[in-house]
DNA sequence: GGCGAACCGTACCGTACGGTACTGTGAATG
DNA sequence: CATTCACAGTACCGTACGGTACGGTTCGCC
């Protein structure tokens, strides 16, 4: 909550960073309980007293590792070109298949098991976080993405939310939980391609105008 | 793992259901980190000694308290009828709703952020038993539905784990994951009727044969 | 009545963690 | 050289938890 304030990360030092890239790590290949203090601060070299100079608390750690992490994780643009029926299904093939890959990759499944942990405690503050810098960011980049499917005429839709909610279901369907329940997710990495294909067919079939929707 | 081999719930006597339900409200409204053997003990009016006799320890209480959930979620069969368009897409969106409502469940989201919370260290244990007595239990009850109709001619696909995922994704989307997260599941539970029609609509869009799909 | 099994309540033990305080040290500053 | 600052390293404290041991009570059974 001493954060709520800040509209972007806080600006961390280098060293800080330093130190929230070895708790991000620790946390990967421990998971939370092996998330101590005093781990951390033997993985990063630095004294506990230290730790709670810049962070508080274990908590206020916990929320700057989100921040850190998520402010790694760029959101590109990538809306040049004027859109056809083949170039709006590459797009959006590609942002399922790195949708996809964001999900299953290990620090989003960390820091995701992190704070659904600790949801039943905190008053979802970090959920509300990964909520906020994760899933709202990329989806803006599907938004106007639509949006520009919708303004040439390729995309029918009354609600953008509705259909970014209807796509984002046919891309990921229950995947996300099940990586979050420890299912093994090495081996269906190699199926985002396809999975991504498919649901980016199904969902043109949906809500693609006659027009880009000329295909087998 | 060591209950792989029962088919069915390893049968707790009463006076170990009534401990097995005092365990699962506290959870639900403490989190795991209320679960402590003590407050267990306190809740159930038992002794510490006899929690460790009946369950082995702490873990052994997990998964007794996660198979003694599923066994009380009953997955009905009702697939009695012969399916008319009509009466399939009935039967569809109670299914929907009746998921929605399942995974909204106090006691669900409680048990799915404990085993996703444990994932981590575990090696999974308590989430592919959360999985296979959850949502493949469920999903049997979808697959049964679809396969009756495509066999009415009303329904048309090859692989019917690939149609009940699209199914599945359509419904839940990422709804799920926001509320294990801890957003308010309350607000949303009062537009699970629409949105099982909706995610419904769409699915017999993609997946009905040209005589069901004739409606607006 | 005597006996044993099951069990509650509680005290207890070892350990581990969050958080604090203290000492030492090296670098910058004057 | 003296002072100050930032920090590492470590020792320390209080607490809470998992797990165990034990005395006392109830209940069934011979």
């Amino acid at each position: 909550m001493q954060l709520a304030a800040h509209p972007q990360q806080p600006d961390y030092s280098p060293r800080q960073n330093d130190v929230l890239d070895s708790a991000l790590r620790l946390l990967v290949d421990g998971g939370e309980k092996a998330l101590t203090t005093a781990s951390v601060a033997r993985a990063a070299n630095c004294s506990k007293e230290s730790l709670y100079k810049w962070f508080g608390d274990r908590d206020g750690l916990l929320s700057a590792m989100i921040g850190f992490q998520a402010s790694k994780v760029r959101t590109f643009d990538d809306t040049a070109e004027t859109l056809t029926a083949a170039t709006l299904q590459e797009h959006l093939v590609l942002f399922a298949r790195d949708l996809l890959e964001v999900l299953a990759g290990d620090v989003s499944l960390a820091l995701n098991r992190l704070a659904i942990g600790q949801a039943s405690r905190d008053g979802s503050k970090l959920g509300s976080m990964l909520q906020e810098r994760g899933r709202r960011q990329i989806g803006k980049r599907a938004g106007a993405l639509l949006e520009a499917g919708r303004d040439a005429g390729l995309l029918v839709f009354d609600d953008r939310d509705d259909a970014y909610d209807t796509l984002y279901g046919l891309i990921v369907s229950d995947l996300h939980l099940r990586m979050l329940l420890g299912e093994d997710s090495g081996r269906m990495v190699k199926d985002f391609g396809r999975r991504a294909e498919k649901a980016v067919s199904a969902f043109l079939r949906l809500y693609g105008s006659e027009r880009s929707s000329a295909q087998s």
